[in-house]
DNA sequence: ATAATAGTGTCTTTTAGACAATATCAC
DNA sequence: GTGATATTGTCTAAAAGACACTATTAT
């Protein structure tokens, strides 16, 4: 180390949240409109400062539940990644630790606080637009991250309310891989994982069509061997 | 965002390197010595302040420089994680960013710098010595994290010199992971995988046995399906 | 020649993927 | 009944794991 503890550079240090979550059968992912300069009135992704004696994700569950007007317990939360390029905030240096949350469908976002207007949006239709700072490569990183993460690891589960059929499980992964999979071979498949899922014994009927088994996720988290996305 | 620009909380950002390479078939780690307070003379991760115009990976990569005495352009270096938990260094809140770096074989570290005494250690040594702060818990996620790569990312070629046999890359699994493997079902593998394995069209004989052919990095980069740890 | 390592071929088991067939609902 | 969705079963192709066998070196 060059610096000693008392002339350590002072850097600012926020959370941006990637949260998605599953509506209508699409990915979508909440965004606000910026309140305030710089970027006024662009779209971005719900974040901000971190608190002196606050911890990292509990500054990323605070600004979520900020945002969503729901400090949902039940949501997944992992650390994505932090970015830190010396000019992606004008006014100062600033290094943002990006978190990933999943979500089964939230209601929509409360009105008011610093962010002038929040709502979720299809993935596709938040990449298309301009976000603020470098909120499009940590958005990009988000999606990423999730999809690669489905294909090994039982995280599709945060995406699915405390009970859910297969078939909910299932439109997770085509919504979120954008394909569809064969329904046949992917209940065989989650269903003889061990672990991944257990069955409550109840059934539900939506719509036409014999009655699906509800299942809770079980203890398992990781998928040997995984689902793929590409043959 | 509660907070207006002018009034940020100050943070010190630092990074810390987990670099891991490959001696005598054994997975080793880079620590440090601390020469200074907290921690006097604990072992440690190499690293420190990030400088008010540096970017993160630049940061990391100017540590792990000033430990190894060598820029070495061919190591593989990727964001880790963040750790930030308030209590974290007993002096101010610091936020620390963690890189992952994988190289072949260096030579052993130079003397001087700020670190009085630094060396490559076999991890199981690292991980059974006390460390300082929460390095423990950060070499621990370096660790798997290369580990879990390993199963379907082309990574392993990162602990191999530019030019390498099958036997060095089955070799490198084996340290990393901790368990053998069959030679010949590996050299299936890894020589099947399109874009993995380039042949160089030269041979090399060390000791006894069949000349090895010499390979290079392809520019495959995912292992698809993967190599697992486990059957 | 013997031992050691590199590399190829073969067999069995597992699993994915395609898809037929059955079960149970709404209408 | 008809159509839709859930679930089970069957077949085939790809791949992993076990392991016999050949190739080429040092000693």
């Amino acid at each position: 180390m060059d610096y000693r503890a008392e002339e350590f550079p002072p850097f600012a240090v926020t959370v941006d949240v990637v949260a998605l979550t599953v509506r209508q059968d699409e990915l979508h992912v909440l965004t606000v409109r910026r309140g305030e300069e710089p970027n006024l009135g662009a779209l971005a992704l719900p974040g901000g400062f971190v608190r002196p004696d606050e911890d990292l994700p509990q500054a990323a569950a605070r600004e979520l539940a900020e945002e969503t007007g729901v400090l949902d317990a039940s949501a997944y939360l992992e650390q994505l990644g932090t970015y830190g390029a010396p000019d992606r905030d004008p006014r100062m240096r600033v290094v943002s630790v990006a978190y990933l949350a999943l979500a089964a469908d939230l209601p929509d976002p409360r009105a008011g606080g610093d962010a002038s207007d929040s709502a979720w949006l299809p993935v596709a239709t938040a990449t298309a637009a301009p976000l603020a700072f470098d909120h499009a490569a940590i958005l990009r990183d988000g999606v990423e991250r999730a999809r690669a993460k489905l294909e090994y690891s039982s995280l599709a589960t945060s995406f699915c309310p405390p009970e859910f059929t297969v078939s909910q499980l299932r439109r997770v992964y085509e919504a979120v891989w954008g394909v569809a999979l064969d329904p046949r071979n992917f209940h065989r498949k989650v269903t003889g994982t061990p672990g991944l899922l257990v069955p409550t014994g109840r059934s539900v009927v939506d719509g036409p069509g014999r009655p699906a088994v509800l299942y809770r996720a079980g203890s398992a988290t990781a998928l040997h061997p995984p689902l793929t996305r590409e043959p």
